[in-house]
DNA sequence: GATACCTGTAATCATTGACATTACATCAAA
DNA sequence: TTTGATGTAATGTCAATGATTACAGGTATC
C-alpha cells in the first residue's frame, strides 16, 4: 500500500530550476532538454514551467524558446516552488472530514479544536521549506560535480 | 482544483480517540456511535479502529463490542495517531521523481543533494505533531462544553 | 445453546488526482 | 515563410480515497 505524499512536480520544478541555472551559460534550456535530464514527458515540464512562471520564479521565451530563473537564487525558497506547483485547494496540508455530527458534544467541537494544531503543523512544515533557498541546491551541486 | 492532502483518516482517528475518551463513563462507544458522530460509513471507521488497534493506541472487544484508549492520553501523540492511519509506503513525504537521467551531471545528483533537506522538512512537521497529544485535545474539548 | 449485537474484512464501485501522451494552435526569430 | 518552441486541450491509465453491501467470527445474555 503506498500513498499520500507530496507530488513529485516539487522535487521535479526544484531539478528544473536546478538545470536552468546549471546550463544557462552552455544552451538554450528548453522543456525538451528538461524533459531528458529528468526522464518525463516535455508537456509535463511545460506544465511546470507554466505554474513556476505564474509565480514569478521564472521567465520562459516564448517562440525562440528557453527558460532561466527571474531573480537571484537566493530569493528562491523552497516553500516558493512548493506554493508554485502544489496547487492545494483551500491551502490546508490536512483534509478534514466534512460534516462531523452537530448533535454530538464532540462532532460540534472538533473542527475548532483540531484546527488551530493542524495550522500549526503545516506552518512548521513550511518555515523549514522557507529556510532553503535554491542558491543551496546549487552550492551543493558544485561540490558534487 | 483540488489536491495533495494528507487523508482524511488522521483527523477522522483523532475524532474517534476524542469520542472514546468523551463518553467512555456513559456508554459503549461502537463503530456505529462513532461513525453517527463523525458522519462517515462505519466500515471506514472499523478499518481506522484496525489501524489504530494495530498500533497498540485502542482496545477493541470483539463480540460485545465497544473501543477505548488503550494507553494514558498524555502517551498517545498526533505522530503516534498520523502513523498508524497513514500509510506512507517508504516513509518519506516527498515523492520523488523516479528515473533523473544519470548521463546529465544534474539528474545523476539530484537525488543525493535534496533528500537530506526533504527529511529535514519531514521531521520539522513530525517533531510538531509529536508535541501534541490527545491529553491536549481533551482539554481543549472540556472548555468548549 | 440460540439469540442478539458487534467486530473484522473481502468485494465492488464511483470519484479524483497524478502522470503520460498525442495533437495542434500560437509565437518569434532567422 | 520556415523553423523551432511554448501553451494547452483532450484522452487514457493507474492508484488511492471513501461509500457501501455482504457475511464470517466473537461473546455476552437470556
Amino acid at each position: 500500500m503506498e500513498a499520500m505524499q507530496i507530488s513529485s512536480r516539487f522535487t521535479i520544478a526544484i531539478h528544473m530550476l536546478t538545470c536552468m541555472e546549471a546550463f544557462k551559460d552552455e544552451r538554450k534550456v528548453t522543456s525538451e532538454f528538461l524533459a531528458a535530464s529528468i526522464n518525463v514527458n516535455p508537456v509535463v515540464i511545460r506544465r511546470i514551467l507554466s505554474q513556476l512562471k505564474e509565480a514569478g520564479l521564472i521567465e520562459v521565451k516564448r517562440g525562440t524558446g528557453g527558460a532561466a530563473p527571474a531573480k537571484p537564487l537566493e530569493e528562491i525558497t523552497f516553500l516558493d516552488v512548493y506554493r508554485a506547483v502544489e496547487c492545494i485547494g483551500d491551502n490546508t496540508l490536512f483534509h478534514f472530514h466534512e460534516n462531523p455530527n452537530p448533535d454530538c458534544p464532540v462532532g460540534r467541537n472538533i473542527h475548532k479544536i483540531l484546527d488551530g494544531r493542524l495550522l500549526k503543523v503545516q506552518q512548521a512544515m513550511e518555515r523549514e521549506l522557507q529556510g532553503m533557498t535554491m542558491a543551496d541546491v546549487m552550492a551543493d551541486l558544485k561540490k558534487n560535480i
